[in-house]
DNA sequence: TCAAAAGTGTTGGAAGTACACCCATGT
DNA sequence: ACATGGGTGTACTTCCAACACTTTTGA
């Protein structure tokens, strides 16, 4: 970073790959995600994801949620930078750079999207052409979603804060459209110290009441090694209980 | 990225950090980087990552390649994007926002580089305090080789083409800083399917001559999901063989 | 009492770990 | 011959997948 780069005509931008579970045709969850409609040059009238520059006074990850909540009026449980797209070719006209997060978000937080003309939810799988280098942007959320899937804890941020083990078991067969079976995926829940009973069952369901679960605290979701502090899981905001610094940006 | 981002302000650059395996005080092989001391303010005089900006017809790696070559004049074997920052206070004048690559070279490579008073290799585990965030930068990309070396087959990007298993398990441990069991890791990497023998042994060790290997064609080193075509190890530079399309960057 | 989901127990195989032991070479 | 690293064999453990089986509820 020696010289002063003057960098014209670059143009730096944050997007975000916004994953939801929701019931998909055959009434099954699966994964799920906004696109907001173009409403100018290029690809106008084209979905792509939801977007914008990154302001002078705002870190990156900042720029990402302002956004989100500005276009889609979302507030992600989970947010991390997934990559940054630079090639020359990817607008037509002029030269963008952008760095792009990918996001987990709650059901109920879901429902609550504007669902305009110009937003809609769209099957992870089944994406029309979107606009620029979108399509391939998705694929690589995706994978890194389902990758993550397997070795770290983040199937909470599609919950909220107690679940029974059906339905984490359930996030995780959505994400990765497999089915898995309920007494090895109990016993490694529980080996891994990631969540614990919180003593309550749940009623009036047609069968035997499940336990609850909730995530134990102290443990860490995603490891990004040092830069695990960038890695902000949204405290469960009950009504009642004050948010405990919800972003500290310190660097370990 | 609906709005034509003016991002007036914000400065684009590409830095790189360079991983080299160098034997250390005790003789021993270890990580090493090369670092640029700073010739402007601000950090005048400090040690930072080799980077500069981007220019308007490049993309992002292409960047950081022409980069490292001009500054270092060294070509990786091994080349991928580590992370974005664009913290508002990194820089303390100006609004600077940094896409790090991480690099691998070989040893021969690594003592190609011209050690003039400003550019100059350290052990990547005691450095001094750097410019910027770099430190924090290359904690985190240090964090990724080893997290990357347990699961990913990228050791060999610091061997030549042919190398012994015993060097190949040098490389670990060295990355990895604890002892492996030579029995063991050779039965890993030979099931593996990731390497296959040339036939050849290495003559005139003072002990039973080992065999040498080579890397199989056609195994993946390092799955990056829809992005793999963008990793690209350099084809082995025989001075006899030409070289076979070294960057493709076509998405897929 | 029956269906269905919750939850427990048991088994077999794959993969990792530790370590004993043989092989081939230069000195 | 012997020291040393190259290479093989083997027992032990740990983890994971499969699946039989018991428990608890509503209907």
């Amino acid at each position: 970073m020696p010289a002063a780069a003057a960098a014209a005509g670059i143009c730096l931008a944050v997007s975000t790959v916004i994953f939801a579970l929701r019931p998909n045709a055959a009434g099954e969850p699966s994964v799920w995600l906004p696109l907001v409609r173009r409403i100018r040059e290029p690809f106008l009238d084209r979905w792509a994801l939801p977007g914008g520059p990154v302001a002078l006074s705002e870190s990156l990850e900042a720029s990402a949620r302002r956004n989100l909540l500005e276009t889609t009026s979302l507030q992600p449980t989970y947010l991390e930078q997934l990559y940054a797209f630079g090639d020359v070719d990817r607008s037509p006209d002029s030269r963008f750079v952008s760095i792009v997060y990918w996001a987990l978000v709650r059901p109920e937080e879901a429902e609550r999207v504007s669902l305009g003309e110009n937003v809609r939810w769209f099957p992870a799988d089944e994406l029309p052409d979107l606009a620029f280098d979108h399509n391939l942007i998705v694929e690589y959320a995706l994978w890194r979603l389902r990758t993550k899937m397997e070795y770290s804890r983040i199937a909470h941020a599609f919950l909220g804060e107690q679940f029974t083990l059906a339905e984490l078991r359930g996030v995780h067969e959505a994400v990765l459209r497999k089915p898995l079976d309920p007494a090895n995926f109990r016993r490694q829940m529980e080996s891994s110290g990631a969540i614990e009973p919180t003593g309550d069952v749940v009623v009036g369901g047609r069968h035997r009441p499940p336990k609850l679960y909730r995530y134990a605290g102290g443990v860490e979701l995603a490891d990004a090694g040092p830069l695990t502090a960038r890695v902000v899981v949204a405290a469960a905001q009950h009504p009642s209980t004050p948010i405990a610094a919800p972003t500290q940006e310190d660097h370990r």
